[in-house]
DNA sequence: AACATGGTCAACCGCTAGTTA
DNA sequence: ATAACTAGCGGTTGACCATGT
């Protein structure tokens, strides 16, 4: 089928919005709302076309966009959905309130993702340092090729991007992880490695027929669009993640991350 | 002071999903 | 069933600014 391109590409204004389109828009937005994009330029008095009018509204004239710099909570929260989701970016603003996709695109691209490459690259130092540790005591009780090495190498890598392939890694903190933390420092950390996939694995044990009937139809295309974007990790685990379960597990997260770093987490973690 | 470089962010573009006639 | 249309999404671009040389 053809496609009628947005807008005439003639006569209409492109590039950064002026203070009185600024003021016409939220006026008409205002006292109309917005049921109809395309038209709304015109009705607005505004020479943009509707996609343009959207974005402006949406990301910059909406009255609860949250101004400022990002918490550390919104980022960490950003840091974990983003393991879960991928670069679903309006899946990712609608559990932060005030915070647009577009704005938590640029976050992740300026900032976060930075973080988590170079949070990933010490741990994969850590996890260097102790293999080398491990197979020169135990005097390498089994050989290990090069491949094996590089394809854990990698698959630690892709966890920094994907949510996928990094049971391994979650599974070996969590087996040491009563050991080992012992302070709010370290359980944090645990929880960035192992919680999100330890929760999605859960899920995926635990969800019932019922639940799955009870589901929305936005749920339904929520699981889509995940079978989607993880179908090439060769697994669907993520296909049983619902919105409310989502709900759940943010809520869960924000309530407990002031109780972790406060030292009272044990119980938390105990429950998983 | 002038230029180069890199970071940030608003805005645009192309595409897809969903809806309507 | 399908063509036409709109809304929304994610990737990309480009202007602007700060910092370094």
């Amino acid at each position: 089928m053809g496609r009628r391109p947005c807008c005439e590409k003639t006569g209409l204004k492109k590039g950064p919005w002026s203070g009185e389109e600024d003021q016409l828009l939220t006026n008409y937005i205002t006292l109309h709302g917005h049921p109809n994009w395309r038209a709304l330029p015109k009705l607005a008095g505004l020479l943009r076309c509707g996609k343009s009018c959207r974005l402006r509204w949406i990301n910059y004239l909406r009255p609860d966009i949250k101004r400022g710099n990002f918490t550390s909570l919104e980022e960490d929260t950003i840091i974990h959905l983003h393991h879960i989701l991928g670069n679903r970016w309006s899946a990712i603003a609608a559990k932060l309130p005030g915070r647009t996709d577009n704005e938590i695109k640029n976050v992740w691209h300026t900032h976060l993702k930075k973080r988590v490459v170079l949070h990933q690259n010490q741990d994969d130092e850590i996890n260097k340092e102790a293999f080398v540790d491990t197979t020169t005591t135990a005097a390498a009780k089994r050989p290990t090729s090069p491949q094996q090495q590089q394809s854990t190498s990698s698959g630690d890598v892709s966890a920094v991007t994907t949510s996928g392939n990094n049971n391994d890694i979650s599974n070996n903190s969590n087996s040491n992880s009563k050991d080992s933390a012992t302070s709010s420092k370290d359980v944090l950390a645990i929880i960035d490695e192992s919680f999100w996939s330890e929760v999605v694995s859960s899920m995926d044990c635990n969800i019932s027929g019922d639940d799955v009937k009870s589901e929305t139809k936005i749920d339904n295309s929520w699981e889509d669009s995940l079978d989607r974007n993880h179908k090439d990790m060769g697994t669907n685990n993520y296909s049983k993640l619902y919105n409310h379960d989502m709900e759940f597990w943010f809520d869960h997260l924000t309530s407990t991350t002031t109780s972790l770093i406060a030292g009272e987490i044990s119980d938390d973690i105990s429950e998983f």
